[in-house]
DNA sequence: AGCGGTCAAGTTGAT
DNA sequence: ATCAACTTGACCGCT
């Protein structure tokens, strides 16, 4: 069965995820401050609780946990232990029991780190807060049972095998929590399937499919070929990503994404996998059901 | 209630 | 030099 996969948030669906910023989070004095984060972290727990349930109600079979479910969590002057907040450890058993939400209703949940962390950056501060805003998440994953988090090879500072070979490095400081949750996804700029597969093979990490980003930036292999080699390297669910262009294909810049899918983009390889297919569309849930219903009209017909 | 200015972080390529 | 893109415009402070 194919598992469809909600990023993040909702289109329609009165659920949302508060945060703030790190500006006025530290105008506050300690205390308030403390408070603030608190309520901010219990309200997003509560509403990824309602995101679970949504999801599971509406065939929904996989749920992208946003970086910032923990507001500033890792932010240099403005992070925090959770547990030593007000009123964490209730916090905590509520995000717990998300987990046990999920699990139950069989919803997926996975994590996507942003754009800053990277494991192959030169800087070597750049690395170390990458690795911290990983050990966050996969803390948060330990709570939630969230068995991705997925990243991408990052810059190719004018040596991509350079890079990556910092990136395997990097890996292998990781701690088991970070470790065993980590993969791989190719992006529309640098690193294509041709350069992360034989990396994802190397160091055992399960390589992310985004078919968008392969066809924005191509390698010569095809969409079959790739997706056959991207199933190997998952000893669980393999998860893959989709997306149609905003403008068309035939647009200048093929790579922001449409509200909806376009079932021309969805690869027909995909069809009869036992996956989990990230859609990444505007519109959000409302793209889910429209592919859902096309999806599942294209098998009836 | 509505609106405009602002927001932690890296890297790249288009303008 | 600035900006948009990247998984996601949302929040704060003012009117």
């Amino acid at each position: 069965m194919i598992r469809l996969g909600l990023c993040c948030k909702f289109a329609a669906a009165p659920i949302r995820f508060p945060v703030t910023t790190a500006l006025y989070a530290l105008k506050l004095d300690p205390a308030r401050r403390h408070a603030r984060l608190a309520e901010l972290c219990r309200a997003n727990a509560a509403a990824l609780g309602e995101a679970i349930k949504y999801c599971a109600a509406n065939g929904i079979g996989s749920f992208r946990v946003n970086s910032q479910v923990l507001p500033l969590k890792t932010h240099p002057r403005a992070g925090y232990d959770l547990a030593k907040l007000p009123g964490g450890a209730g916090i905590i058993k509520e995000f717990k029991k998300c987990g046990a939400q999920a699990r139950r209703l069989g919803v997926r949940l996975t994590f996507h780190p942003d754009q800053f962390i990277l494991l192959s950056s030169e800087k070597p501060g750049v690395t170390e807060s990458s690795v911290k805003e990983l050990e966050y998440q996969a803390e948060v994953s330990a709570w939630l049972g969230a068995d991705v988090i997925n990243i991408h090879g990052g810059g190719a500072y004018g040596d991509k095998a350079a890079a990556l070979a910092r990136a395997g490095l990097a890996l292998k400081k990781l701690g088991r929590a970070v470790r065993s949750r980590l993969a791989f996804e190719n992006d529309d700029r640098i690193y294509t399937p041709a350069d992360l597969l034989p990396f994802c093979r190397e160091h055992k990490v399960p390589f992310v499919y985004d078919v968008h980003h392969h066809r924005c930036l191509p390698d010569g292999l095809g969409v079959e070929e790739v997706t056959r080699q991207a199933l190997k390297t998952w000893d669980r669910e393999p998860l893959f990503h989709l997306s149609s262009p905003r403008d068309g294909w035939g647009a200048a810049d093929p790579r922001p994404h449409h509200d909806y899918i376009d079932l021309k983009d969805f690869p027909a390889c995909w069809r009869r996998l036992d996956v989990t297919i990230e859609v990444e569309a505007k519109a959000k849930e409302l793209a889910i059901a429209r592919l859902r219903a096309q999806l599942e009209g294209g098998r009836n017909a």
